[in-house]
DNA sequence: ACCTAATACATAATTGTCTTAGGCATAAGA
DNA sequence: TCTTATGCCTAAGACAATTATGTATTAGGT
């Protein structure tokens, strides 16, 4: 596990690149999906994913879909056109920190 | 500038190796240091920083030395032995973090 | 001589995000 | 039958950082 502080502002960006690349998911699929992208290494608690999901919602950048699987519901979600861009951009904001990080830092970011 | 969300859980980090790198260094020159090797994309706030060193200080990861400039004073902070240790671990996990999130977000963090 | 900006430390109130701790309900497996 | 997994959610509290101050010395411009 990732020390829970440098994962902190990363939530929105993360849900809004993995929605752009895996299409519509609700809410548990998300978690799991980022547990297994992540080699168990980022655990998204629903305490965190829930209020974010609804605020990106109210920005107009994603929008729901409700499914009944049984007596069960699951609530999907998938970007907008304004959702899209924005993925976007806060994927290259963090690339540009990450690179800013490294001149601070003095390492190299190359895998 | 960065979105400051980015930066939450960063802070300890850059200290802890900008001193590492760059040996004893007084609060304001740590900011003004920071500024420079991040092109003005980080600007430490002394709101955030000086309470971060005194904690730094208080786990024992860094020691104190006071210089009168004039009537002005100096505090030089510079790491301890356990400091530079510290020093290396976070940035290792810094780094692995960023291949994590490499890895979330589908895209390549090389330079 | 005066005023502003820079140097240099520091704390306090507030904000915002996240963790922790709940709550509700259905389905599957041992 | 009991535990685990699936699936949604909210609320209280912790914590780090921002914003807003506060104090004081020194350098530079007019």
């Amino acid at each position: 596990m990732h020390s829970p502080e440098l994962l902190k502002g990363t939530l929105q960006t993360i849900v809004l690149k993995v929605l752009k690349d895996h299409g519509k998911m609700y809410g548990y699929e998300i978690t799991h999906r980022v547990k297994e992208l992540s080699a168990d290494r980022i655990l998204l608690t629903e305490g965190a994913l829930y209020p974010t999901l609804h605020k990106l919602e109210a920005e107009g950048l994603l929008k729901t879909e409700i499914v009944n699987i049984g007596k069960r519901m699951r609530k999907y979600y998938a970007l907008t056109a304004p959702g899209k861009v924005e993925a976007k951009e806060r994927v290259a904001e963090f690339v540009d920190f990450i690179r800013t990080m490294g001149n601070v830092l003095n390492v190299q970011m190359t895998s």
